[in-house]
RNA sequence: GCAGGAGUAGCUCAGUGGUAGAGCAUCUCGUUUACACCGAGGCGGUCGGGGGUUCAAGUCCCUCCUCCUGCACCA
């Protein structure tokens, strides 16, 4: 045993503890261990990113999780690894590149750029994983994988070839949503609708057979006018029927338009006609497929307007030509009014910019396995917590839309499809490609590229890096086409924790992908964070700067104390509001561990590891019974918390304990026990006691502040030479053998007791005062041999019985349960001030027996009410009664 | 528009039909064999509003209000 330090330093602490269970593989899985299996695969952040405190509480949970399971004898694979995040890497990786060397990735070439990346990744890519470190993860870093691993790749290759040749892949010329900023098409989950105030502008297009009338359209993308084909109505109106089937005239570039009737056209809004642009608007294109208007697209992929017929237009950024545009109709007395208007408007998730609809060539995937995976959760074969988020799951399995996998980015996995060089350029702008296209021999799909690939031309795009990603469960465990022992070991996992902002782009995907490639579900239980939000709820975002950076609070705090501060306020299912004065209660509480410890330390007498007899049991103080009563009471709560996953109540139950039944009230009874005087025997059984609580707790507490735990069971010589705490199995046995029959009265009433005296002396104004004195008329023999204890827990000098203590009038007494206590003022006594005391009390007292008189009155409760209700009530009564005659006997005496 | 949450002390949050809770903040007192990152005590609640079911409602039902989150619409 070595000296403590008055105030717990936990950084050095932390880092010298995550450095020797790494050097002693502490966080090694092994599959061919004999234990039963626990694991759950890491969300894999992204490469390039930095710990937020989303991060924290996720991981934090998953390392709870892990570390109880090893405490329960499990073999227990936590599978870390890294995300390549497509588009969010490649966008910092070019931006960094303009800014440092002004270049582009097209001045560079897709090899060199991607060696670019590849060297960015090796520099900055490690740092999430330190961060992680830092907090205290077990993961298994020996198995670390990532997304582009030349394995893990494989895997995705393999996998679209599949899908491809069983004809759930397939290319298509579609409306996509592309993001002019990325350059890039996105799938539906990519798009963030934000409302937008925007314009709603008025015009008319002249009827080309009856010059001078007009037909007047709303719209507010003037700007895409020149890609009209169409104008159309709702078959329904009567005010346009007349007009449906002529033609009206576009203003620029002139030309001559149809008047349609389509259904999807709002009667109510705006004017009630509709122009229609089916190169630039989904819903458009859909009416321009049902009608075959032809498409005319006039804007480019960086969102500029390619209508060289316009001259005022042609070239201008979208949103300065929706202005032009709209001037130029005024020009020509075609605009009627503009009004202010707002809309949603879709945002690219990753670039924050106004998605632009646009047709292009793309590769789309028809969902596998979706009956099985919508049945999964809707029958619990997969548990969500919080429930409610299987809803939100089951509404979007049912209306599941082809996924676009295809990126035209460079960064990530190439799709695996070769066309025939002497067709290439037909292939590639063929209007559909599938699994049929196989069989004539001109694509080529696989795993590894065409032997002669000189003949071959590479398919440009990569994938969706969510198309990697929802392999992880499986792809992180075992090679194309083999059967590990991990995959054997630890396949499906047992939980995986998340955000349920990513149910759409991972969870549901991973289920699916699980059940095709898999046969299984990849995990049993899902359990959903909450979302951390600042002090006005606001969701934590980089641009508004209100996210704390976690590594500060660890420095501040601790990774311990930000851990337990963290799990605290954590609730399940709702969102939680973030408060750093919670985290700062999270290194109180490791400061309170800290110096309870330290208390043991400097009684100088090494632990004693035995138990208890049951004789030595019976042979106890009502205090340390009621605390190792209590510890065993934690084990029961700890694990049916556990069992539902409510970690802010294992956190509650955890402090609780430590803080108000070990500390306040155990430690705080039992120090004249360790004084100078003391029997030897008793103060053998008082540290043993202490160490008996310690050591267990020291364990309970291990999952959330894993470092503090492991230093203090070592310097406190709880643990044998060279072991770890965190791979020691737990075992549960109580301490007491039946905690019921030990539950000790005694104590609970010499504190309740202590808790009446206190207030006493506090209202005195003798809160201070170690001088007071104390008569006592007990209730009992045993309360004897407690007045010392009840004495040091008052802090007053002692409390005796004193038959011949005859009390001056107004001497300010109290009823405990002990029996009724005198404060003896010595002169200092007001009769008046102690009769208004104790009429206040017997105000309340009065007020809780009409209520309790009340409620037996009442027939109906007596009758119908749960007998056991009915005789706590009852007993309820009688106590209050009892209480009452009692103080208002005092109150009488008081009067001469 | 549809769906799902949330609303409890000044703040952050527990509360699983049966006496409304914790920590922080605030106020008073206090260095005692650990801890001032501490101890003792106090103040502070019409549990969002209204209605209903029940012997009994913060808890169950209906309704309204406010806020949040998805999804849809979004000319």
């Amino acid at each position: 045993m070595s000296e403590l330090p008055k105030a717990y330093e936990p950084v050095s602490v932390e880092e010298k503890w995550y450095q020797r269970w790494i050097d002693h593989k502490c966080f090694h899985a092994d599959e061919t261990s004999d234990r039963p299996a626990y694991s759950m695969v890491i969300p894999p952040p992204n490469v390039t990113g930095i710990l937020h405190l989303g991060h924290v509480l996720n991981n934090t949970i998953q390392d709870i999780l892990a570390r109880r399971a090893r405490q329960k004898g499990h073999e227990v694979l936590w599978l870390p690894g890294t995300d390549h995040a497509g588009i969010a890497t490649q966008a910092k990786v070019e931006r960094h590149l303009r800014q440092t060397e002004e270049v582009t990735r097209r001045d560079l070439g897709r090899d060199e750029f991607l060696k670019r990346i590849w060297d960015w990744k090796d520099e900055h890519g490690g740092i999430i994983i330190k961060q992680l470190k830092r907090l205290g993860c077990s993961c298994d870093w020996e198995r670390e994988r990532f997304t582009m691993d030349p394995e893990y790749s494989k895997w995705v290759s393999q996998v679209f070839v599949d899908l491809f040749k069983e004809g759930h892949i397939y290319r298509g010329k579609r409306m996509v949503n592309w993001c002019p900023s990325s350059l890039t098409a996105l799938s539906d989950e990519e798009v963030i609708s934000k409302p937008q105030n925007s314009k709603l502008y008025f015009m008319k297009y002249e009827l080309a057979d009856s010059p001078g009338e007009f037909l007047e359209i709303s719209t507010t993308r003037p700007e895409t006018l020149m890609g009209d084909t169409a104008v159309a109505v709702n078959p329904k109106d009567e005010r346009f029927s007349k007009y449906v089937g002529r033609t009206v005239k576009r203003p620029f570039p002139e030309g001559e338009i149809p008047v349609i009737a389509d259904d999807h056209v709002d009667i109510e809004f705006g004017t009630g006609a509709l122009k229609i642009t089916p190169a630039h608007d989904k819903a458009d294109f859909e009416i321009g497929q049902r009608h075959h208007l032809p498409l005319i697209e006039v804007i480019t992929a960086d969102g500029k307007i390619d209508c060289p017929e316009v001259e005022a237009l042609h070239g201008l950024d979208r949103f300065a030509a929706r202005k032009k545009a709209a001037e130029i109709l005024e020009e020509k007395g075609l605009l009627l009014k503009i009004e202010d208007y707002e809309n949603n408007v879709g945002y690219s998730e990753r670039a924050d910019v106004v998605v632009e609809p646009r047709i292009s060539m793309q590769w789309f995937l028809k969902y596998p396995s979706v009956e099985e995976a919508t049945a999964a959760v809707e029958n619990s074969e997969i548990t969500f917590r919080p429930q409610k988020w299987s809803k939100t799951y089951s509404h979007w399995m049912e209306n599941l839309q082809d996924w676009c996998i295809s990126r035209q980015l460079w960064w990530g996995h190439q799709i695996p499809v070769w066309y025939r060089q002497s067709k290439a350029q037909d292939l590639q702008a063929a209007e559909s490609l599938d699994a049929q296209d196989l069989e004539r021999g001109d694509i080529y799909v696989g795993v590894t590229p065409p032997e002669d690939e000189s003949e071959w031309v590479r398919d440009d795009d990569v994938m969706d890096t969510w198309f990697s990603s929802w392999l992880w469960p499986f792809a992180t465990m075992a090679n194309v086409g083999e059967e590990s022992e991990t995959l054997k070991k630890f396949y499906p996992t047992s939980d995986l924790v998340t955000g349920p902002d990513i149910i759409f782009f991972w969870v549901a995907r991973m289920i699916m992908a699980g059940y095709r490639f898999k046969g299984e579900l990849p995990f049993k239980n899902v359990f959903f964070t909450s979302i951390i939000r600042d002090g006005k709820g606001r969701k934590m975002s980089k641009s508004l700067g209100n996210s704390p950076d976690p590594l500060d609070l660890m420095e501040k705090y601790g990774a311990d104390g930000l851990r337990f501060g963290l799990m605290r306020i954590a609730p399940i299912g709702s969102d939680v509001k973030f408060d750093e004065t919670q985290i700062e209660e999270g290194r109180n509480f490791a400061n309170k561990l800290y110096n309870a410890c330290r208390f043991r330390q400097m009684q100088e007498e090494p632990p004693n590891h035995k138990i208890f007899t049951a004789v030595e049991i019976s042979a106890l103080p009502p205090y340390h019974i009621d605390i190792l009563s209590k510890l065993d009471e934690l084990d029961v709560k700890l694990e049916k918390s556990y069992k539902d996953y409510r970690f802010n109540e294992v956190v509650a139950h955890l402090y609780d304990f430590f803080w108000g039944d070990y500390c306040d009230h155990f430690l705080e009874a039992v120090k004249g026990d360790l004084k100078e005087g003391a029997s030897p025997q008793r103060r053998r059984d008082t540290l043993h006691t202490i160490d008996i609580v310690l050591k267990r707790y020291l364990a309970q507490l291990h999952p959330l502040m894993p470092h503090i735990t492991e230093e203090l069971s070592e310097k406190m010589g709880y643990l044998p030479e060279g072991a770890f705490l965190m791979t020691r199995e737990f075992r549960k046995d109580s301490i007491l053998g039946n905690a019921e029959a030990f539950r000790a009265e005694h104590a609970e009433a010499v504190y309740a007791a202590a808790s009446n005296l206190r207030n006493l002396k506090a209202e005195y104004q003798l809160a201070a005062n170690k001088n007071v004195r104390f008569v006592i008329r007990p209730v009992a023999g045993w309360v004897m041999n407690e007045l010392p204890t009840l004495a040091l827990l008052v802090g007053a000098k002692e409390v005796v019985v004193d038959s011949s203590y005859e009390a001056e009038q107004g001497t300010p007494a109290s009823l405990t349960s002990l029996g009724e206590v005198l404060m003896p003022l010595d002169g200092l006594i007001d009769i008046e001030a102690e009769s208004k005391r104790l009429g206040k009390e017997i105000e309340k007292i009065e007020k809780e027996l009409a209520k309790s008189e009340q409620k037996l009155s009442n027939p109906h409760f007596v009758d119908r009410a749960k007998p056991e209700i009915v005789a706590v009530e009852k007993e309820r009564l009688a106590q209050w009664q009892e209480k009452l005659s009692q103080l208002q006997n005092m109150k009488n005496a008081l009067q001469v």
